[in-house]
DNA sequence: ATATCGATTATCT
DNA sequence: GATAATCGATATG
């Protein structure tokens, strides 16, 4: 399947409309040989100033001026003194707003991640592919299906939450506050490879005191691999 | 299965 | 000085 990139118009609008149509395309890591790549399945938009719940509501700071620069790239922000979150920055230059990424379905470069995010321990290090699964169930039998469950559990914390996926990621705000998320050419970057998702629901986003009755959160519904809900 | 809590620091008031 | 767009561990039903 042919990847091809979002273009700056894509994210030159409403957060909202963006936040819906992000829902499906790749996260893509390039770091030389390896690549990591993850679909997204999970977001939430932040508007402008008239969003208590976003950064950008109190206008431009140090920390969050990439919100106000041109669309399509990255703000990367310090959490809780431990975490990043990773979004893209929406609508033209000037105005700010953007759409926070909060779980992928790992696809690529899984044992990095499981690296990245120190799962390495024990049972969890090997066979990840859900081809394995398949063959565990034809072949093997009920037992080794069963094993093979336990290890897509342990797939699911590699990048269901919006630090989680950072982390397996290496996303940092030193390494990619600022970055250009619609070239091929970045390491960080984002594309369409066809896929639709089928249903799309829409939820009060996570984590927010203020502005938290409004449905900025967006998932493929029954997605094994956004966040809450087990699959 | 749900609830609560501690970790740990950049950023803003 | 308080807060935070989180996570993982622990406690409890």
């Amino acid at each position: 399947m042919k990847l091809r990139p979002l273009a700056r118009s894509f994210f030159s609008r409403d957060p909202r409309l963006v936040a819906r149509e992000l829902l499906g395309k790749l996260l893509i890591r390039n770091r030389g040989r390896n690549v990591l790549a993850g679909r997204i399945v999970e977001v939430e938009a932040y508007l402008g100033e008239d969003d208590p719940a976003a950064h950008a509501a109190a206008g431009m700071t140090e920390r969050n001026r990439v919100l106000f620069g041109p669309p399509g790239h990255a703000y990367v922000y310090f959490i809780y003194g431990q975490y990043f979150c990773l979004n893209v920055s929406c609508q033209p230059q000037g105005k700010a707003g953007c759409v926070l990424i909060r779980a992928l379905e790992p696809l690529a470069g899984l044992e990095e991640m499981a690296r990245a995010r120190g799962l390495t321990n024990g049972a969890r290090r090997e066979s990840f592919g859900g081809a394995r699964l398949q063959s565990c169930r034809s072949r093997i039998g009920e037992q080794a299906a069963l094993a093979a469950e336990v290890n897509l559990t342990g797939k699911r914390k590699l990048t269901t939450g919006p630090g989680r996926l950072c982390q397996a990621m290496g996303i940092t705000r030193a390494r990619d506050n600022g970055k250009d998320l619609t070239s091929p050419r970045s390491s960080l970057w984002l594309a369409d490879d066809g896929f639709r998702p089928r249903r799309i629901l829409r939820t009060p986003r996570v984590g927010i005191n203020r502005a938290a009755r409004r449905l900025l959160r967006f998932v493929i519904a029954d997605n094994y691999f956004a966040s809450g809900k087990n699959g």
